[in-house]
Parts: C-alpha cells; structure tokens; sequence
DNA sequence: TGAAATGTTGGGGCG
DNA sequence: ACGCCCCAACATTTC
C-alpha cells in the first residue's frame, strides 16, 4: 500500500496549471487534497472581504474534487501543527505545495518542512502563483530591482513560463477515513450583519476562466485607454482570482499576447496588460526582498512624517462621505462589491494621504479589510507608492486633484451617478464639484449641500499647500 | 500612473 | 495698416 502524499492548497486554488497538483499526479500515490484555515497564514488574519472570496472559492475547489474522485480535507488551527498531525494520521510521506512569499509565511513553511524531515517526510515546494520565484530576478549587480521598469525589462527577459498543464481528470483519494471540518463550519461567509450582498463575483477556477475570456473579448482592444476609466469596463478585473491563484498569471499573459499574436488586439495593448501583472510580480519581489513593507515606510525619512489621528476624516473616507464625489464613488464602490477602480484608488489614496495628512497604514487597513483582492504585497506596495515613502514610488509632489481626476477620468459623470446616487440628477459639469454648482441647477437636481450629500470636508487647494509643506519639512 | 503657477505665442477684435 | 490688448492654447517650470 502506497503511502499517500498531502496536497496542501493555500493560495492556489486551482487544478490546471498547477505544479503542486502536477506532482501528486505523477507520485502516483494516494493524494490528500488539504486546506487550513488558519488565522495567521499570511502574517495576519485575512480581512472580512477576502474571507467572502475564499468561502466561495473553496467551495468551487471542493466541488472541482469531488468530480475527479476526490475530496478537500479541511482543518483549522495553527498550519504547521495541523499539517503535521495530518501526516501522522494518515502516513503520508511527502507534502507538496505552491510556495507562499510572503516573509512570515515564507519562514513558517521553512519549519514545516524541517519538522517533517526530522520524521522521515517531504516537503516540496513549487512557484504556482508568480512568474518568476523572488530573488530569481535580480540586477547585475546581485540586488534586487528597486525600480520598476528595469525590473520588468529583466523580468520578460529571465522569467521562464510555467508549461501550461490541464486539471487531472482523476484523481486518487485514499480509501481510510479522515477526519476534516466543513468549508461553512469555518465560519468564513459575513454575518451580523452580511454586507455582501452588492458581491458580484464567481469565485473559482471557472469563475477565473470565464473572467479572462470576457476581458479578452470585450476590453483587452482597448486596454490602454480604457483601462483608466472607471465609468467603463476598461479593465480585466482578475485581480480576486489571481490573488487566489485561481488563474496562473501566466496563462493570462499568454492569453494576451496569443490575442496580439493573432492580430486580434494591437501588440501594445497586450502589453500593457502585461506590464499591470508585471506590478503585481514587482510587488511581490519587492516584499521578499523587504519584508517590512506593509508596516515600515521604505524611505526612512517619512517616519518623521507628522501624520493626523483625524478620526472624522478617516470615518468619512472610510464611508464615502468625503463631499469629493470621485472619492465618494470610489469608497463606496469599494463597501458595496469588495472593488475599486485601479485609478480611483489612487484617487481616493492620495486624498487620504495628502489632503487628510493621515497615514498611508490606516488606508491599507481598511483595504486589507475590504477589498476581495486584498494581498500584502501588492496593497502595501501600492500604498506607499502613493504615499511617496516606496521605492520606485510617486515623486512626494504628486497630488491627484479629486476634480481634475474626476473631469478627466470620468467625464459624463456616469461612475459617480452609479455610485453616489443622490447626486445623479446633476450635470456634467458640476458634478465633480458639486459646491461650485449654481443654487438652481443644485435645486433641479435635488441636492443640497450638507443635507442630501456632505460639503467638501477640507478645502483640496488649502490641503494641497499643507501637504506640501509637511512633505517639504522631511527633505533635509 | 500630476497639478498649479508661470511663461510664451499667436489670432482676432478694436481703435 | 498698424499697434495694442485680451486671452485661449500650449509649453515650461516648480512644487
């Protein structure tokens, strides 16, 4: 009797392209499909929207399985001591994994596998979830890229594609019982209150799958341009599913570029997607080669910022409140579908930092918490992009105005009306500054200010000078 | 993957 | 016909 092999899924919950689930195929041994939940699996508890996502993606897992014969075994607790209970119970000789990057994941497994050779077992670990395996990319100099653009330049010149692999058509469950809890008794779905309602996502390898096809389809032709309008469906929204690693990253990239290849999309559009997954790949590296970015400014200086414990501000933001109607979309967007628009969230970022003065770590709490796409890497990367304090990051003089971007971005306004619903009866042209709007045409309209919808709670052009200013007093 | 202030240019209205 | 002003449009500089 073949000892089985354990095939622990964390954020790679797919059958294809799967060199994890390749491996188990081809011991030929029993396979044990596993996930545990376990609170501190990346460093920190997950937030409240990515535990929506991932109730529904191991579900679509487990039903994946069950049709090849198999079954997801699932536990909770502390990772490292469940995986090797479950070793024991079951003599399993080897436990294969796509790698997580994240630092203290990164070291946790470390011990695992140490662990489990000191009892006679494996550990195998593959890159399922990234293009490249952090630190593969590096400068000539040995360092890792600090800058993005001659990180994907060495990026696209040294990263191997992953051989794209279909899911298995069977797969070997063994025939002694396991014990294991139920997906729902992990207790991830929202409840008191269940604000996911306004979630509208298909998580899952197929959800994934049909996501790709509709962006390349509908939006990869002009993803350039539309990419960066959030009034339209510009962009490929597989952030979710890739966070998860429902889909390869690969696959995507390949996707694209085969639709270049064939003349259907012009070549610079399927890269610039590229360069998007690029971001994502910068980010990851970034944070293996850091491991304090989510919680420690890459440039030291911005330590010394004099952020504001502004409580009204950051409860505005947080709800949408802001009077900044691009910014009232963008926050609410993000309550209502777990998403926001890639250029608004650099919109409502930028305003959190510079115009509340408030810390770039509270922004990436809240979007940690509410995004389903959340990710350490890319959310901690991001934000302090904005915030000026990352490397490679937004020179400190960069401050997105909420009206320009507004007028610019979502010029009819279609995005805010979707959005901020009781200024949709406006026009055009005031309805990124509603307070410069005749009283008339705020009448007609149905809005008055402070009443059906907030004032502006600081003056963009006063804030603006503010920021400057305390940005400036760092440079010395 | 900005915005605002400041500078320059050139067309048209007008005396 | 000419110079002058106005100002939009664009370019440059600065933060």
């Amino acid at each position: 009797m073949t000892a089985p092999v354990i095939l622990w899924f964390r954020r790679d919950l797919r059958l294809a392209d799967n060199p994890a689930v390749e491996a188990a195929v081809q011991s030929g041994a029993p396979v044990i499909p596993l996930y545990v939940s376990d609170e501190g699996l990346e460093g920190r508890p997950i937030g409240a929207a990515s535990r929506w996502w991932l109730d529904k993606s191991l579900h679509a897992l487990a039903a994946d399985l069950e049709q090849r014969g198999s079954r997801l075994v699932i536990r909770s607790g502390d990772a490292e001591a469940e995986v090797l209970r479950l070793a024991e119970e079951t003599g399993a000789s080897c436990v294969l994994m796509n790698r997580l990057f994240e630092p203290e994941a990164w070291e946790r497994d470390r011990r695992l596998a140490e662990r489990l050779k000191e009892t006679g077992r494996e550990a195998r670990g593959f890159n399922g979830t990234l293009l490249a395996a952090p630190g593969s990319v590096q400068t000539k100099a040995g360092d890792p890229f600090k800058v993005f653009t001659p990180f994907m330049r060495a990026l696209w010149d040294q990263a191997r594609a992953r051989p794209s692999r279909q899911a298995p058509e069977r797969l070997p469950f063994p025939e002694a019982a396991i014990g294991a809890d139920s997906i729902d008794s992990l207790g991830l779905h929202p409840r008191k209150p269940d604000w996911s309602g306004g979630f509208d996502w298909t998580p899952g390898e197929a959800g994934a799958a049909a996501t790709l096809d509709r962006f390349l389809d509908e939006a990869l032709g002009a993803y350039a341009e539309d990419r960066d309008r959030p009034d339209r469906e510009g962009t490929s929204r597989l952030s979710p599913h890739l966070h998860f690693g429902e889909i390869d990253p690969w696959r995507a990239v390949h996707a694209a570029r085969a639709a270049a290849e064939r003349g259907d999309v012009a070549h610079g559009q399927a890269e610039k997607f590229a360069a998007e997954i690029a971001w994502r790949e910068f980010s990851a590296h970034l944070l293996c080669a850091f491991p304090n970015l989510p919680t420690k400014a890459f440039r030291p200086e911005f330590d010394r910022m004099p952020w504001r414990n502004d409580l009204e501000g950051i409860e505005a933001w947080r709800r949408g409140r802001t009077g900044y109607p691009l910014v009232d979309a963008g926050m609410r967007q993000l309550w209502t579908t777990g998403w926001m628009h890639n250029r608004v969230r650099m919109v409502v970022a930028s305003f959190l930092i510079k115009d509340l003065l408030v810390d770039w770590r509270e922004g990436e709490a809240w979007f940690w918490d509410t995004l389903v796409d959340a990710d350490l890497a890319s959310n901690a990367q991001n934000w302090q992009w904005t915030a000026g304090s990352g490397a490679d990051a937004a020179p400190y003089f960069r401050i997105y105005n909420p009206v320009s971007q507004g007028e610019k971005f979502d010029p009819k306004g279609d995005y805010v009306r979707r959005w901020v619903p009781e200024l949709a009866k406006l026009p055009a042209d005031v309805i990124h500054a509603p307070w410069k709007a005749p009283a008339d045409v705020l009448r007609r309209a149905g809005v008055e200010l402070g009443v059906t919808y907030p004032k502006p709670i600081v003056d963009h052009g006063a804030a603006r000078l503010r920021a400057l200013d305390a940005l400036k007093s760092l440079r010395t």
